[in-house]
Formats: structure tokens, C-alpha cells, sequence
DNA sequence: GATTGACCCTCCCCTTACAGGAAGCATTAT
DNA sequence: ATAATGCTTCCTGTAAGGGGAGGGTCAATC
């Protein structure tokens, strides 16, 4: 039997960490003296603590250890569990290659003595009338980081149903407070006729404002248009909305066009 | 003047991370009513809200925002902090795509019905009489992540002394409990003759094993040899220390090659 | 037998960047 | 006048422990 310090000293955990680990049930001490609470742990135990050590190290979250060394026999779950934290690094990979491109952009503006939030005085703010569209359409609250899934879904409802858009798809953000988690979006594709299905969508007069590059900047085009919208005494006047002229699957993100509208009077 | 709830909805920032960017002094609101404390936000301070979301996008800490918001017209400064982060992304990619290699090569392991702790069983334990060095050395506290740094530093002092090496590098560990953050190790090389800066390194008997690949596994090895003295009866006699035979810059990870001693009766 | 120093215990607060919710005023719309 | 929002503060919780206080316990030494 191991004394905590013992332990702690061969496999390399920290004292705070073991009792975490006895507390959240990681990794409880073989032996508890009931009249001193003092820990003690067998040789045994150190191969866990190298294997808690060892999934750590793979970035999977105490709870995710925890459940797999419940199912240890069951190597089809480790099996699972690994390749979904595969996929994820992946995923964080190319997410930080992306930023470190885009920190590389503006520290080139930087050194051509311009500022980063430069590109917002290049967009150019226009009125256009928008002219009326028949549109089907699904309205959800969704949360803003499953934006992609909900299109897919109206894009294969289309499909199925053999109708055939005559412009690109768009989305109206109804929602009257923002609330990342809780979205009330309506993704919309025009067609050329009226049906039962359809709806009639008609804007009206819009101040509206293109965006070249990555979805990223769609945030601060709302509020450049709200801005300019309140400074040119307009009102808002219906539910803002965007349209995508450009596919997000095959274009790479730096070329995406998009068009925001806000319909005002 | 915009209240909060309209702030929130233009800047696309919660209503809660507004009350708490207030809070921590990131983004006060121009205007509180003394009356009942509601918060007034200007027009302009969505620009700020702005360039507050940009550097967060940037994986900036609120409290260095902050910092760079409060010398904004200090680019130098923006340029500098700019770079770190750029640096920092770069380590960060580097760093998970080795850990993707690791995950990659593990799995392989589990499709063959290997364990993945396996690599453990096939560490061979041997007995050895360690021979006498005269060694130059520095003991200090340090913490484990600065381990290269200290190393470099008397491998400098050694190049400017003129001596030479006869032995790879070592480090002793003499810390009796474990303690990352101030890791008592003693960085040692062994030289040709004794002068008045060597002193006599005299191991004796030693159980030792072998480690080839990245350094992560050096802590099980610890453990396994560990165990192993406990199982053979034998006693630590003396602090354990590890010895370079790779150089740890040129060679690629999965190359090295550590010898881990720990003395023994 | 007493003391000392090392070792162990529990308990509480701190970290980041907020989210969730309760309880209670204030404002606005009907 | 009433109801529905909108705003406020305050409390709790998150992941994985770190830092430290205050106090009990163990082994070795005097």
C-alpha cells in the first residue's frame, strides 16, 4: 500500500489531483483508513493513473475517461471515442490554419499602416428596391452554429420535390433579441411560381450591403447597416435578411459573396 | 442613445456578456442612470463592441483586449501582441497535429487487438553497474516545461568554457515529491577529467530501461521501473536521472532514444 | 515520554467568460 | 389600471484543479 504522497510521486500526479480524481470518482484509493481518512493506494492502481494519463494526454475530458475506464473491456467504444477525437483535432487544425490566415491578413495591414477594422469603411452602402419573390420557406429557432445543417435540410426537401429555385436561397432573422443558442431564422428559396407551398415575399425598399470574404464579417455588416440606417433617419421596416450568391461547400471561404438586406422606410 | 437590450441586438453581443464586459471594465456603457441603473450605450461604442469581437475571434483574452484597447494608438504594441498570437497558433497547430499522429498510431494498435498501454509490457528492465563520472552541473527549481531552457544554458557555459564531453547529457531528479511547478533537477556532463568545478557522480548499481520515441512516456517509464524495484525487493538508493543519447532538436520525436536509471540496493 | 518535523486531512476561495434563473423595480402598451 | 416587457442585482454553476488556512497524525529523535 501507498501513502497519497507516495503515489503521487511514482505516477506523477499531483496531491490536489488525486483527491480531485477521489472526489469526481476518477480514481479512488484502494484503502481508506476510516479513523484518519488518510488514502492509500495499491501498486495496481498506477497502471490506471498511467492510462488517466495517457487519455489526458489525448485531450478527452475527465468525464469521457471516467466512462471509458467504466467500459474498458469494451474496446469498440475506445475504438469510437478515438475516432471522434481524431475527427475533432482535424477539425481544430484547420479552424486555427484559418485564423492564423486571417491574423497573417491584418498583420499585413498593420504593417501598411492601416487599421485592422479598415475594411468596414469600404463597404458601400446601397438603396435598392427588392423586387417580390414567391418563396418556400422553413422557420425554426435554431442555434447560429447549426445554420448549415438547417439549409441542407430545405435543400433536399427541393430536390425531392422537383421544384426549381430561379434565385439564390435566403435567410430572414426574425428574432427581436439576439440570442446565439436560440435563433429564429427562416431559410427561404425563391421559385418562379405561385403554389400552395409558396408565400409571397416582398421587401420592399432595402438599404443593402455586399460582403466578399468569410461569414465571419456578417456580424459587423448588420451593425454597419443599422448604424447607417439610424443615421440616415430610416426605420427599420421588416425582418433583415441575406442572400447567398455563392455556395459555401465549394467556395473557398475568402471568395463567398453575400448580400445583406434591411428593409426600411 | 441605445439601451441595452438594443445594444445587444446591433452588436450581436448577449445581454449577460454585455453586463459582464461592463463589470470587468472591457466595455462600459457611455451613460447609467443614477436613477435606476440602466445602461445607455452610444452608436459609437458599437464600433468598439466590434473590434472587441474581432480580437476575441483571435483567441485573445478579454484582460489583453483590454490591454490593447487601452493603447489603441499604440500599433507597435498591437503589431507585437498580434505576432505572439500568430506564433502561439502556430505551436498550437503543431502541437495537434503531433497529437493526431499519436491518436493515429494508437488506433492502429487497437484495429491489430493491441492494448494501447501495451508499449509498457515490451520495456525491458536491465541491472547495471553505472561507471563513474566526473560531471559539471547546476541544481535548480524549475518547472518541468522550462526543462529545454535549463538544459541550454549549461550547454552554453560548457562551449564557452572550452571543455568537452565524454558522455551524453543527463539530468538528475531529486525531488521528493511531485511538483511540476518546481521540479528540483540537477542538469549534469559528464567531462574527461576531474578540475575544481567537477564533482564525483557515482551511481553504483542501477535498474535501467530504455525509452525510444517522445518524451511523453518518460513519466510511465518512471513508474514501471518503480514497480519493478518493488517487486525485486530492491531500495532507491539515490535520486533516479535519465540520459540523452538524441539530441532533442535534430531528431525527430519518435527517434529519441532516453536511458532512465534509478539506483538501487 | 515528549517533541519535532514531515505528512495527511477537510474546507474555502480563485481561475475564464460567461449562462441560467430568481426576485424585484421600471417602462411601455393596451 | 393592468399586463407584458425590459431592466436591475444577486446567486449558482461550469473544468480541472491551485493556493492556502487550520488542524489532526505519523515516525523518528531527544
Amino acid at each position: 500500500m501507498l501513502t497519497i504522497g507516495e503515489f503521487s510521486k511514482i505516477s506523477h500526479l499531483t496531491l490536489k489531483t488525486l483527491r480531485y480524481y477521489d472526489e469526481i470518482g476518477l480514481l479512488k484509493p484502494a484503502f481508506i483508513d476510516a479513523k484518519n481518512n488518510y488514502r492509500y493506494y495499491t501498486i495496481s492502481q498506477l497502471e490506471t493513473a498511467l492510462l488517466i494519463a495517457r487519455l489526458k494526454s489525448y485531450l478527452f475530458s475527465l468525464e469521457e475517461i471516467k466512462v471509458i475506464l467504466a467500459n474498458w473491456e469494451d474496446t469498440e467504444l475506445l475504438n469510437l471515442k478515438m475516432k471522434a477525437k481524431q475527427e475533432n483535432l482535424a477539425q481544430q487544425i484547420t479552424f486555427y490554419s484559418s485564423l492564423s490566415k486571417k491574423l497573417k491578413h491584418d498583420l499585413q495591414l498593420l504593417e501598411e499602416e492601416k487599421n485592422i477594422m479598415g475594411y468596414l469603411d469600404q463597404i458601400e452602402i446601397k438603396l435598392v428596391d427588392h423586387i417580390t419573390y414567391h418563396i418556400v420557406s422553413q422557420r425554426k429557432q435554431i442555434n447560429t452554429a447549426d445554420f448549415l445543417l438547417h439549409f441542407n435540410e430545405l435543400f433536399s426537401k427541393i430536390l425531392f420535390e422537383n421544384l426549381s429555385p430561379i434565385a439564390k436561397p435566403l435567410a430572414i432573422f426574425h428574432s427581436s433579441e439576439y440570442e446565439p443558442e436560440n435563433y429564429d431564422v427562416e431559410i427561404a428559396i425563391p421559385l418562379a411560381m405561385a403554389t400552395h407551398k409558396t408565400k409571397v415575399f416582398n421587401p420592399g425598399l432595402c438599404a443593402m450591403a455586399t460582403l466578399i470574404g468569410s461569414y465571419d464579417e456578417l456580424p459587423s455588416i448588420h451593425t454597419k447597416l443599422h448604424v447607417w440606417i439610424d443615421e440616415h433617419n430610416y426605420q427599420l421596416n421588416g425582418a433583415p435578411f441575406e442572400v447567398y450568391q455563392t455556395d459555401p461547400y465549394s467556395t473557398p471561404e475568402e471568395n463567398h459573396i453575400t448580400e445583406v438586406y434591411f428593409p426600411i422606410k
